[in-house]
DNA sequence: CGTAGTTTCGGCACAGCGTGACGAATTTCC
DNA sequence: GGAAATTCGTCACGCTGTGCCGAAACTACG
């Protein structure tokens, strides 16, 4: 979800930026899907935006980080939307809806995210780099359970769903950017229904 | 689970070892545990196992590696139970059965194991480390579920069950490292119980 | 005993990542 | 025009991980 936070290049005081997270973020994706992530240093990505290797790590603190950027924006998207649920709706799905609700991307931006999509699903060193970006994600499902059950977010139960939710869109995400064959909505409503029913195969239709 | 496998120096022909992965392993974990992960240099390890560097990454490939060096053995053990599991056993709880014998560990492991699990849980160098090696557990469940469900392993339903399942494991042995108020299996057993009853509040005892 | 074969080790060099320090560049405010 | 603020580039450094190659240490065999 792209957060279109308005950005109208506030008008700061000292030496203007030479280039922005952003830009780093798309000529970074570009080169990852050309030349591979190992293949491309940061050395090259700097060049190409126009400014030195040290200014990339004024950015980003890591040449995997770059890819988690829109990720992370994303955890506050989350929380908003578990703020907005009203308490009738049981727990899981409350959960199950919030999630959907917040990959519901617009066509636009489908490209993109598949393009990361498939460079996090496939380079070892992304998934390695994953673990501290999951993190602030699934304490945001789990702070909501913990909420809801009314018991620490570090409990057991909470702490496993939290983790149990991302476990599933993990799945259905690296899916969907193999197969383009339907919506990402679809197929996280799946793996989150399939969750709630605790894998029942008695209720796993297909 | 340490895999006893009977190791009696086999008479090889070349030059002897001058350590061994176990032995670089203790020593690890040891200096790990005093002096942190990140200010402890793999020339630090090498020098106190009597080897250099270079020796250290021709028994480990990276200096997280020898931290999952048990973990790994243990999908083995994984694999074996899961082939000795009858059919009438319904999946989720069969899963539920095997993982948690095979974390039936002796008394006399148990201290390394938490130290390990308290580095693991705690450092994030090594939380990223933990990707490539998860992932082998990771598919152990999900041939399993796959076969029971008769789809491929590469199918939606495995791969979230096998993620799932080592979400919430992975959820049971962190509250066990840092409680130590009761048997890990205990713990498990609790949050693969969770699991399969897809989280359903009113199921949840406590 | 000596030589050939096998295996492991150490040293060296190298590319790359990530970080601290510091001065220079560029803009706004007064 | 000068002061303050902010970003940038350069340099230096330690550490990781890898390829290369010759030396070391042991076994098998003639």
């Amino acid at each position: 979800m792209q957060t279109a936070s308005a950005e109208p290049a506030a008008p700061r005081r000292g030496r203007p930026r030479g280039t922005s997270a952003r830009e780093l973020e798309l000529i970074s994706l570009r080169l990852f899907s050309s030349d591979g992530f190992e293949e491309t240093t940061v050395e090259h990505i700097a060049a190409e935006a126009g400014v030195s290797r040290r200014t990339f790590f004024r950015y980003f603190e890591s040449k995997a980080d770059v890819l988690w950027h829109a990720f992370d924006g994303e955890v506050g998207a989350l929380r908003a939307a578990f703020g907005a649920v009203p308490r009738e709706v049981p727990l899981m799905q409350a959960i199950r809806d919030v999630v959907v609700g917040v990959n519901s991307y617009r066509a636009e931006d489908v490209p993109e995210l598949r393009t990361r999509m498939h460079l996090i699903g496939t380079v070892p060193a992304l998934q390695a780099s994953a673990a501290q970006h999951y993190d602030a994600w699934e304490r945001a499902v789990s702070e909501f359970a913990s909420g809801r059950l009314g018991i620490p977010a570090s409990s057991l139960y909470p702490l496993a769903i939290g983790r149990a939710t991302l476990a599933v869109c993990r799945s259905a995400y690296e899916r969907w950017a193999e197969r383009a064959d339907a919506d990402l909505t679809v197929y996280l409503d799946e793996a989150l229904t399939a969750l709630s029913a605790g894998f029942d195969p008695a209720r796993l239709a297909r």
